[in-house]
DNA sequence: ATTGATCTACCTACTAGTAGGAAGACAAAA
DNA sequence: TTTTGTCTTCCTACTAGTAGGTAGATCAAT
């Protein structure tokens, strides 16, 4: 076996939250998609909140480590804000993951459990982190010019990223994203 | 009567939807809300596919009529975005709305009934135009200097305002909003 | 022998939606 | 003026289907 379980129900639980937020979809959808009855999901999840937790522990955890690793292979700041937005950009255009799964749930903020919620809270947090830390390191090797604090300048860009994935979607336009996002990195040029 | 029992179904659904979107809400909760029977809601809105259309229709009808009204009723470019931003600000701030509903439904956009997403659509290209045209007004009129065409920076402009909304909502924030959004007017002005 | 994973079968609560009737408003007809 | 009919609104009572979740059995692997 290649891939467990678990897995397989986090990994298709995950792509129904993309298309359709926490409420979108339920434990049927995902025992058709898997293939095994609705009981043995809750077998592996006893219930949606604990699997939700679990999802978006996952998923933030694998953000984390690519940032961390983009912040590894990639040397210069502006080069990884480039990877940063072309990974996303990537994923948009082939559709293989065309939101952000925090994003998403962002939304729905006040309905969720409010454990989910926490970890939300905290990826949105630690992006901004990241990306503050990428800007500074910029700015001070003198390669961006920033008009604002880098704290606030990654709050911009933030929320540049995800209003674009929303547009792509609304509009029914992948290429939207690259065209909202690229500039934004264009004008941060020194 | 100084309002309908319609009326009141709309705005019930409408701050619904800005809380937990299309599927984050039932007839039974507008019914608990409004104070009438499930059933009196159906014979109002028959299914919640037509509630739903209704509701963004009314939504966006009200849009468009502030965007003209601000047109109308402020002279400059510069004072129009101001006055499209602060009343957002002031929806945020006050939390009386404090998402716009045509995002919230873009999220969900391939779960919606197809005559809602062709309103949700609509909405963000009628947003799109607007900002465009005030965008170019003001480049024309020489206070804006534009790095893009008008129609891209609108379309960066959008994304911004709908990302402020969700990482204010995201952090548990309201004055991010502000702080996300003020600096894109300034960094426009020539 | 026990454990983990799966199954069938089921539960309760809730979903959108329907059928049919009661109460009032209003206007036309007696 | 009263009566009749129609329209609107809301109601109780219901349906079929789905939600998340549980109980208990089977079976293969340890």
């Amino acid at each position: 076996m290649e891939q467990t379980t678990s897995e397989k129900i986090l990994d298709i639980a995950q792509s129904l939250v993309i298309a359709g937020g926490y409420n979108g979809f339920s434990y049927a959808d995902i025992s058709e998609a898997v293939g095994i009855r609705k009981a043995s999901i809750h077998h592996h999840f006893p219930t949606k909140a604990e699997l939700m937790q679990v999802l978006v522990e996952r998923y933030t955890q694998r953000a984390r480590a690519g940032l961390k690793a983009i912040g590894a292979h990639v040397p210069d700041p502006a080069g990884q804000l480039r990877a940063y937005l072309a990974y996303w950009e990537k994923c948009i255009l082939d559709a293989s993951q065309p939101f952000c799964v925090c994003a998403m749930l962002a939304g729905e903020m006040q309905m969720l459990p409010a454990p989910v919620a926490l970890l939300v809270q905290a990826h949105f947090e630690n992006l901004a982190a990241w990306l503050a830390s990428v800007l500074k390191a910029g700015a001070d090797a003198g390669l961006f010019r920033l008009d604002k604090t880098p704290e606030e300048e990654a709050d911009m860009l933030m929320a540049c990223v995800h209003g674009a994935m929303l547009s792509a979607r609304a509009l029914g336009n992948p290429g939207l994203f690259a065209a909202i996002v690229g500039p934004q990195l264009e004008r941060l040029k020194a």
